[in-house]
DNA sequence: GGCAGTTTCTAATAGAATTTAGAAACATGG
DNA sequence: CCATGTTTCTAAATTCTATTAGAAACTGCC
């Protein structure tokens, strides 16, 4: 019964990725109401029918889109912030993960890009298990948060978690404004971690 | 033919509002692809087909919530600014623009929420006549930012354009987070003031 | 109370997209 | 080179909503 478990040969396992990745694709820029199975087909070069192979359904495939992309902005903002020299400050550590996280969404996953755009829109059912990796990363940036007020680099009068959801939520808007071409990442960032540290306000 | 303006008696125009009014409640609540033409009949308290007495199609409905969410939010922090006594400083000026969107959008309108949450979601028709008022409520933000600057009550080293656009997307994320049931709006507000103020760092 | 116009409903249609059925192509090991 | 299981296709069925047709109900005015 290979229905059960279609990927077990590498050849097949390629074509499957390579549909997830198109979907992938298809929903971080047309969004959930958007994406045709046959427009997935399409950049994933296959017919429609050959989805079904791999995937249960529609919905099961942006499940899995959707877990995927809520899962590597997770492991990569982990794995850099695990980079950072030991001895780095807080705040800095905050920096970091900013950087990390914005350009990890904008230009190195169209899985991150779909979960974020389409969070809000995909029927309740289908962020269960996404849900559970967003709490993770959640908890990641509150601890940041926590560490850096207890060591004093954050005020100590801030709702902490307030601010981590609006952070968060600045840095996931730009997927719907951000153009490569006309501005640049390394500024965008730079301009993201001035919000945090010091805000608009001179002096 | 009552067909080109079904609008003229109170009446009419009455029921007309409740269809436009269920149309943003559901599109704000379950999004673009979630919102049915049977539920917004339900909500509004008629027959799906009712509704085509008075929107040309579901687009037509979906493009019109669009445009007077878009055209409220700019109108009623237009009004609060305008209120602000004379020679307010610009950054207060800010602060209460900040206010004003924040309340507008939680509090007051499904109409702004729905067009928030769902400006990058409908199809590109839908979006040029929203797209208008969206650059015109841009435009004002923009001149808040620059007057600031060139007061030197903001850095004068900051990419306004860029601080802009990451404020308007943590507010506007809000909607996709937001639950009145456990959290202050105060406090919300607050907060959002204090990352354009001063940021999260000390000092 | 009847009549004209307006508004809303029930029932049917249409269209688009997902999803199945089942046949063909393909790959692989004997 | 055949046999077997895997993968993908074409064609068809299903489903889900938007939309249309046309009848009924309602409203206000004579």
């Amino acid at each position: 019964m290979a229905t059960e478990v279609p990927h077990a040969t590498p050849k097949s396992a390629q074509t499957r990725q390579r549909i997830l990745d198109a979907a992938a694709e298809v929903l971080s820029r047309k969004g959930y109401a958007g994406t045709r199975l046959a427009d997935v087909a399409a950049v994933a070069g296959v017919q429609a029918p050959a989805i079904y192979y791999y995937f249960g359904s529609r919905d099961a495939l942006v499940e899995e889109v959707m877990w995927v992309g809520a899962h590597l902005v997770r492991l990569h903002v982990e794995e850099v912030l695990a980079a950072v020299p030991e001895g780095t400050g807080h705040m800095d550590r905050l920096m970091v993960a900013v950087d990390a996280h914005l350009r990890f969404e904008l230009q190195l996953s169209d899985y991150a890009t779909a979960s974020i755009r389409n969070a809000g829109h995909v029927p309740e059912q289908l962020r269960v298990r996404p849900a559970a990796e967003e709490a993770l990363y959640s908890r990641l940036w509150r601890e940041l948060f926590v560490a850096a007020q207890q060591a004093g680099e954050v005020r100590a009068d801030l709702d902490t978690s307030m601010f981590r959801l609006l952070l968060l939520g600045a840095m996931n808007w730009v997927v719907e404004w951000w153009n490569p071409r006309t501005r640049s990442l390394d500024e965008l960032v730079a301009t993201a971690q001035a919000m945090v540290r010091q805000g608009a306000g001179a002096r």
